[in-house]
DNA sequence: GCTATTCACTTAAACGTATTCGTAAATAAA
DNA sequence: TTTATTTACGAATACGTTTAAGTGAATAGC
């Protein structure tokens, strides 16, 4: 067994304090260049790695940050931690992830659990399923944290967004110029400004072109999975719309298959839209129209503030910060 | 400020040893189940949470281990780390997720930053460009670590992967039986038994039909993403292969370019099978092949036999966990 | 030339937990 | 009854850092 070395092995070998060499280590102003080349040296030569638990327990710093999102097969958050991993590699930082699977008790345990000091920080995009907030008013209260993309209005931190209101907005426009006379909509997120905002943007557009929109117009996300295509193909099937718009991109393959099975053809029959990241959008059959937030953009910009807060160099915990996505025309609406 | 409340606080209340809390919390059988109900009635009234750095230190356990892929934004990764991640959270444990993009330096360089006592295990699937395993069997050495789908041969870890001699055998017989004169390989890989498997599967199918390949038919993966399109493109045009198969996921799209672009109908010009966990393969226009691997249960597999090797009731290092995968046929080769 | 300050370092205590060793009382064995 | 064993707990230490407070020597200020 190697004898693992540590701050007293260096001290020893230099015959200097340990107090000298942790402060060399962290290139404090209270030790000459020349002890601390020294204490470098040897920490290199002897391959020392500090001790990341004896370091937290004394200094309260983890280096850790801890990201708490619905589902890592998704291609909106797999993005989005690239763009938070790029800026926590930046500055030496560990990145924690925790799925939801969109179930807000284990949200709730999450969160609970990361108040132990595991982390210094958390970004959040919250799950659908959560239609209450008091959990998260305590915890801003107590450890910093970044909501991103899925966020509560009403809630004492900062908040990155996307542009949900004006891209439903213009989503559905592009839809009502393209000669739709019945827009159905997929509503998720239901819970969230997120998911509101983009159901007020379809609103408007509507409102404007002097349409209307009936709830059985409206197909609710179902926990259970499996049920949203039954859901959707039932609405699809009485109502028979012209067009739909999903909220999210969970729901936007099911309408792929409802409108194979029910043998409409998208987008003679059938046109649609969907919030999404999806990289085989473009080869799809027919390619698929989307409204692409800019889900790197998004994580980058969560960890920047995540880690200014950290720094204590933010101070404007309710700024909204709102990024803007992109509305692709392709085949499924043309 | 809230007073953190520590084992002191509990023994303070109930006028105990910390020695005695601290068992009681580990459910010690030193402690009479009277005082342990005690102490956890108050824990949970308080709200105590274990301080972790504080366990790490004394203990040597983090109940963390470490995923290291080369990218989450991959159909594949995504759904293994959902599979470690279900065992991992059975076991209360965290993941730690890094992404080496690929890149065997920064590989390296979170191995290294691992051996600080962070984590109790690792689980890695090496980076498509690294070329020299002595790094890793430094560190199978330090850590217990458990490789899973790329891996390499030489190595005394344990090992779960898929049958990709044979899978890569029956999709080429699959193209060969459908008329195919011409197939052209996408090598990638190409250091680690996972790489050579595949294409000695390919060989041996065309070998057994009395096919050869040339070297110009092979295009090999760049790490310059860019230019796997082009690099296909020349082949496709120089060769005028009638059938590709791709040996990761990723060089499949680009060839649904390439094909596009130089006009050539898939699967009357051209067939295509890829290695893939695409979840829109059924949706591409035309639906792709695939040769889909059971990433889920792969995580699982590997995370089970880390954890197995974490309660030191696994004592075969150098088995090999070889699960199967299957080929999906659809219209990208019929 | 004397005091005040800076410099470079050390001592010692703390962070919160786990664990070894010891012990008094209760129980069992003789 | 005496001795051995078990039960239930406590005292003290260690894990590897960081940091507040202190110190002697060198330098600066006047």
């Amino acid at each position: 067994m190697k004898e693992t070395v540590t701050v007293k092995t260096l001290a020893k070998e230099l015959n200097i304090s340990i107090a000298t060499v942790s402060k060399a280590l962290n290139d404090s102003y209270e030790i000459s260049l020349e002890t601390k080349q020294k204490v470098w040296d040897l920490a290199k030569k002897l391959k020392y790695q500090r001790n990341p638990s004896a370091s937290n327990l004394r200094s309260h710093k983890t280096k850790t940050i801890a990201v708490i999102i619905p589902e890592i097969a998704n291609n909106f958050f797999s993005l989005a931690i690239n763009g938070i991993e790029e800026i926590a590699r930046k500055r030496d930082y560990h990145v924690l992830i925790y799925q939801t699977h969109e179930n807000s008790e284990i949200e709730i345990a999450f969160t609970d659990s990361l108040l132990s000091g595991r982390v210094d920080g958390i970004l959040i995009s919250v799950s659908s399923n959560t239609n209450n907030n008091e959990h998260f008013k305590e915890l801003v209260k107590k450890i910093p944290v970044v909501f991103f993309d899925r966020v509560f209005e009403d809630i004492d931190a900062v908040k990155i967004t996307t542009d949900d209101y004006e891209s439903a907005y213009s989503a559905t426009r592009h839809l009502i110029e393209g000669g739709c006379k019945k827009i159905a909509y997929l509503f998720a997120l239901n819970n969230l400004v997120t998911g509101k905002n983009r159901f007020a943007g379809y609103q408007k557009a509507l409102e404007e072109h002097g349409m209307v929109y009936t709830d059985a117009m409206v197909v609710n996300y179902d926990k259970d999975i499996s049920k949203n295509y039954e859901n959707i193909k039932a609405m699809v099937s009485s109502e028979k719309p012209d067009a739909i718009i999903s909220s999210i991109e969970d729901l936007a393959l099911p309408c792929y298959y409802v409108a194979r099975e029910l043998n409409l053809n998208i987008p003679g029959d059938l046109k649609i839209i969907s919030f999404s990241n999806l990289n085989t959008a473009p080869l799809l059959n027919p390619s698929l129209t989307t409204i692409e937030q800019p889900a790197f953009e998004i994580g980058k910009e969560a960890a920047d503030i995540l880690f200014k807060i950290l720094d204590k160099k933010y101070f404007d915990p309710n700024e909204n910060h709102i990024l803007k996505s992109s509305l692709i025309k392709r085949e499924s609406t043309s």
